[in-house]
DNA sequence: CAAAGATGTCGAAACGGCTTCTCGGCCTGC
DNA sequence: GCAGGCCGAGAAGCCGTTTCGACATCTTTG
């Protein structure tokens, strides 16, 4: 062929890939031809679109959505922060994500990032700077500069999991939960509850701590604190250990989270005890490993593929009317019940 | 200022981010001072840069990276293809993956698709269209349409977990490790060895079911082969379901997968077994839940921060040496012994 | 001490790949 | 034979980088 790039060269460089121009060529019109022929909508003789369109197979061309995107000013990129985003709930929530984004046309960048302010900048700075549209944040409390810096720039922020005023953000009723969670215990006559938290816990997590804690008392019921240094198995099984290996036993239990409660009920268990017969146990997120017949957990239902909806449902509002007051989402979390407590039927 | 954009007309339009046009205006220098300024090693006064830095600052100023890989023909865009990302030991595999990626300075996209070709051209196409460095596919298998594609386009690929003889590849020797599997069994007297698979086997998944079968029938046992519709925990719940309902049921299961182990050991114990003591199991991948106390699994040991690594380092390599010939990458699995079956000491 | 040369800094302009607007050429219809 | 419509070519613009040349300052030299 006539198109010799750079190939002779002694720099190796990089391949470009191949563009309207080379198309343009093949096809024997000209670049704006082929721009149309790839634009909906566009005049262009059905003849002529469909040589362009030849040509392009053959040449394997893609239209350059980096450029198109230069100009109309969108990338089509949605930014998702989260950190350890194989673990547990946040998965879950992190994959309907992606999906919910793909499905509306656009392309998720995850950042896996640790939690320090540091950490969040530097992600918030690599989304900035490839125009992400978005972004979403899954976990980390980011500081105010990074609000700042998104509202700068016109990027829609959309926090899940935590109450944030300077933006859009989507939350569970973990207090609801919690309460409820609490007076079911106390309605079966349990007085020693236990409440199995963690050390490095977020506002959502404290939140569901703080509530479950409030309700028992006022129920009248003793609550024994613990937390794992990490809000995962391992914290479960501390938690257990400080909670089960001590004389005044708690007869209920209620998880922040369910890797939590996994860990609890495991060493419950190998203490000797039975759930629900010594024990009762209650999580919260309802991951799939609830439902397996070892655990068979007793939890409150996070759904992520609903608060994907939800999340890609504010974005596209936030791009339509940027300048509305920060939205607040609130779900409520069903309790699914399985055998690690079984409530009376009429509450 | 006398910034006015398109603030006062009557389409809204997109929010334009701050550009170097107005840093510089900010600044009362040119746009090629703005871009020196942020290029390091570029010939700016101090007193210059200086200036600019604080103009940037001031209007949350962020180099435009998709303007800047236009130029530079690199996106630093990597695209991973992944279908249900939230799930054992791909969720492992992908996480690490784009913290390895992150690292090395890239922008990690995950495609969350489907496994039919006509979604996995989709993914490509995305990827292609913003002009991805690179892509790595965790899980389907691509038409050779997929590599012919990436090829023409300059766009190293990739594939994680299956033999791929049109690019380079990262598995981990299944077979190896299912022949051990197998050979442990019989060394341990166990003549009647179950195998669980799946139905929606990739190619990696078969690998192991054929070795598996292969080694116990060189070495005179006999085995039961069963297969659950999918290779996840309801898969092994079905897969338990076939083979220890039935009177001669076997000694030791192999499982293809942990989840499937887990969903194997549940059913196992449901019908009132002890393991290993009524039934050895052994799994393959050592997601984190296999070392938890319900399970306690022996298991084959894939290193998902090892795969990435290497991942990134093909990338490197295929970057710098484009046509150089597929490479192929075979990892071995250690087996990681807990109490689901416990090998003599010495083989 | 003046003139020539050597630096260093900065602005103008071109480029990359695309979209889109405008203009001109050609075909069609009467 | 002419008006109108369709289609293709050319050019401008998006936002950066980079080459080139214009100055200005400083050093060197006779």
């Amino acid at each position: 062929m006539t198109a010799d790039r750079n190939s002779g060269d002694k720099t190796p460089d990089k391949i470009r890939s191949v563009s309207a121009l080379h198309v343009a060529r093949q096809a024997g019109v000209s670049r704006s031809a082929v721009s149309r022929a790839f634009t909906p909508g566009a005049s262009v003789a059905t003849e002529t679109r469909e040589k362009i369109m030849r040509a392009a197979e053959e040449l394997g061309y893609q239209v350059n959505d980096l450029a198109r995107g230069l100009l109309a000013n969108q990338s089509r990129l949605v930014g998702l922060v989260v950190t350890k985003p194989e673990v547990g709930f946040r998965a879950h929530l992190a994959a309907a994500l992606t999906k919910a984004l793909i499905h509306r046309g656009n392309v998720p960048v995850l950042i896996n990032t640790g939690q320090t302010e540091q950490e969040l900048i530097a992600a918030q700075k690599t989304l900035l700077g490839h125009r992400a549209e978005a972004t979403i944040i899954l976990s980390g409390s980011p500081p105010s500069s990074f609000f700042e810096l998104a509202r700068r720039n016109g990027q829609p922020l959309v926090v899940i999991g935590r109450s944030e005023p300077e933006a859009d953000h989507i939350q569970t009723d973990g207090a609801a939960a919690a309460k409820l969670a609490a007076s079911h215990f106390v309605a079966h006559g349990m007085t020693r509850l236990g409440l199995a938290g963690s050390l490095s816990g977020t506002p959502t997590i404290t939140e569901r701590e703080d509530a479950f804690c409030a309700e028992a008392k006022r129920l009248g019921a003793e609550v024994a604190v613990v937390r794992g240094n990490d809000t995962d198995y391992a914290g479960g099984l501390q938690a257990g250990r400080l909670l089960i290996d001590r004389s005044d036993r708690p007869q209920a239990i209620f998880c922040v989270n369910d890797l939590i409660a996994f860990g609890v009920m495991d060493h419950a268990r190998q203490a000797g005890l039975a759930i629900p017969e010594d024990l009762s146990v209650i999580g919260f997120d309802d991951v799939p490993e609830a439902g397996w017949l070892a655990y068979r957990l007793t939890t409150f239902r996070q759904d992520p593929e609903l608060m994907a909806a939800k999340a890609v449902e504010l974005l596209d509002l936030r791009q339509r009317q940027p300048d509305l007051a920060p939205i607040r989402e609130r779900f409520n979390v069903p309790l699914v019940v399985r055998g690690s407590f079984v409530p009376h039927h009429a509450e």
